[in-house]
DNA sequence: GTGACAATGTGATAATCATCACACAGTCGT
DNA sequence: ACGACTGTGTGATGATTATCACATTGTCAC
C-alpha cells in the first residue's frame, strides 16, 4: 500500500469534464476569473465539492480571488490527458456512428476521427465531411496497427460489438468506447466503457414514475 | 424522517437498466431461468450486488434456483416505469437528433416519439420516416400541451438549450433529457438528466493516460 | 416424505464519496 | 505597511454505496 496517488472518485473525473465547458462559456462570456462559489452555480455542483475536485491534482486557485478560467481549464486538460492527440475511429457508420464522425467538437478535447469501419457493401468506399473514407471491417486490424489509432468507438448493433472490439484489440487499440447495448470482453490492459443512452431515458422514466408517486400521496 | 422507501441508490436504477438488456439476450439464447452469479458475468456485475439491487424492490427470485429471465425482465421494467407509455419528443433535429428519432428499440422500453422540432426554415415541415414531420419552435409549447408529451430530449446546439428547454417546460414536460453541453435550469418538478457523450470520452482518455503512467514506472 | 443441495435475500462490515467548517494565503484600499 | 476581507485548500465528519458472509428457503432425486 504504497503506490496510492490514484485514489480519484470516478464523479470527479466526470465533473472535470464539465467545468471544461463551462470554463469555455466563462472565456466566451469574458469572464477571466471566477470563484468555486460562481463556478459552482455554472455548472450545477456544490463549491467545496470543486474546490475538493481540484485539490486532488494540486491547487489552480488563488486565495481570496478565484481561479484563472483559461489556465484552469489548460490545467484540466492536462490532468484528463486531453492536449494529447488521440487518433480516433469509429466502427459502424450507421446513424449514431455518423453523428458522431461529423462532430467536430471532439476535435477540442484532443480526439481526431481518422478512420470509419462498416461492413456494408453498399456503405464501403463512401468518402465522408473531412476525406475520411469508409473502410470493410476486415481492415480494421491493419489500419488500426498502421495509423496508431488508440481508440476506438463501436456503434454496430449488439451482436456485431465483439467480433469488433476483438479486430480493434487485435489491431492494438488501447481504449474502447461501445455504444451498443451489449457488454463486450477485452483484455485487462485496454480501457472499456460503455454507454448507454437508453439507459439514461430508464432513468429518466424512473425519476418521473418516483415523482408522480410522491405527489399522489 | 418517516417517509423513507426511496432510499435507493441512483447507481442501482442505471444497472437495473442493463440488467434489462442482458435478460433480453438471455431470452433469446432461450435461457429461461439464470443465476446471479451467471447474470453478473453476462452484464459484468457481481453477484451480490445484483441481489441487493434487486432486493431494494422485493423478492424476485427462487431459492436455490435463480430468476425467471423473463419474469424477472417484466419485473424491473415495472419498477422503471417502462412498462407506462411515454410521450416523447426530440427537439433540435440535427445529426444527433435524427439518430435518435431513428432508433426504433426506443419503443420497446415505453418511449414513443410522436414529434420533433427544429428552427431552420429548410428542415420545418420535412417529413421523417415514421411519419413525424418537423414543425417550427414556435409551435413546442402548444403541441406539448395538446399531445401531452411528457419527456422532452434536447438534440440543440449548446446555446439554445436553455431556450428550448424553457419552451418545453411552458407546454407543460415533466421530464428532459439534454444532451447539449451545458447545464440547463427547470423548476424544481421537472425532472432532469444531462448526458455528455464528449464526458465520456473525456473519462476514456483520462483511464488511458492513467494506465500509461503506472505501466511506464 | 425427506435429506442433500444450490442459490437467494439480508444484516453487518468495509470502502468510497460528499459536506462542513475553518485555518490560511493573497489582495487591495488607505 | 498593515489591516480588513475574500475565497481557497483541506482535515474531520457524516452519508452513501458496495462487499461479505451466512442463515434461510425452495427444489429435486430417490
Ligand atoms: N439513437 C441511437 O441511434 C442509439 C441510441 C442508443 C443506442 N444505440 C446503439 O448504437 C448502435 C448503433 O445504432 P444506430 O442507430 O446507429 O444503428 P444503425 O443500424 O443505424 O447503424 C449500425 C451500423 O453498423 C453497421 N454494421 C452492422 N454490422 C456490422 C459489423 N459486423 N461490422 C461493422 N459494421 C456493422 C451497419 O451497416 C450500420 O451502418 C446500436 O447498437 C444501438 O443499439 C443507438
Ligand atoms: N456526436 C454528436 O453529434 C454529439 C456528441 C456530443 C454532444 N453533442 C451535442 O448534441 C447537440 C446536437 O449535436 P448535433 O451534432 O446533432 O448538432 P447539429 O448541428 O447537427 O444539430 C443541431 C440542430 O439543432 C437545430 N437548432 C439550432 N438552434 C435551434 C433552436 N433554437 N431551436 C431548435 N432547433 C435548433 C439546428 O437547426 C440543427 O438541426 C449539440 O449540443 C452537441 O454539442 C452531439
Amino acid at each position: 500500500m504504497k503506490t496510492k496517488e490514484s485514489k480519484i472518485p470516478e464523479a470527479t473525473i466526470k465533473r472535470l469534464s464539465t467545468y471544461i465547458n463551462c470554463l469555455e462559456r466563462l472565456q466566451v462570456e469574458k469572464h477571466p476569473v471566477i470563484s468555486s462559489e460562481m463556478l459552482g452555480e455554472y455548472c450545477q455542483v456544490s463549491p467545496a465539492q470543486i474546490r475538493k475536485d481540484l485539490s486532488y491534482f494540486g491547487e489552480f486557485g488563488v486565495r481570496g480571488v478565484g481561479y484563472d478560467t483559461k489556465k484552469l481549464e489548460a490545467e484540466i486538460k492536462e490532468i484528463l490527458g486531453l492536449n494529447y492527440n488521440w487518433p480516433t475511429t469509429v466502427v459502424g457508420v450507421g446513424k449514431l456512428g455518423l453523428a458522431l464522425l461529423n462532430f467536430t467538437l471532439f476535435s477540442q478535447h484532443g480526439f481526431s476521427i481518422t478512420a470509419a469501419f462498416d461492413n456494408e457493401p453498399g456503405k464501403i468506399g463512401t468518402e465522408l465531411a473531412g476525406g475520411i473514407i469508409i473502410q470493410p471491417t476486415s481492415a480494421i486490424e491493419d489500419t488500426v496497427r498502421d495509423r496508431g489509432i488508440l481508440i476506438g468507438v463501436i456503434t454496430t448493433p449488439a451482436d456485431a460489438a465483439q467480433k469488433v472490439a476483438d479486430q480493434l484489440v487485435a489491431g492494438g487499440i488501447q481504449g474502447l468506447l461501445n455504444f451498443a447495448p451489449t457488454k463486450v470482453k477485452v483484455p485487462e490492459e485496454i480501457t472499456l466503457r460503455n454507454v448507454s443512452i437508453t439507459s439514461e431515458l430508464d432513468n429518466l422514466a424512473y425519476l418521473m414514475t418516483q415523482k408522480k408517486k410522491t405527489r399522489r400521496r
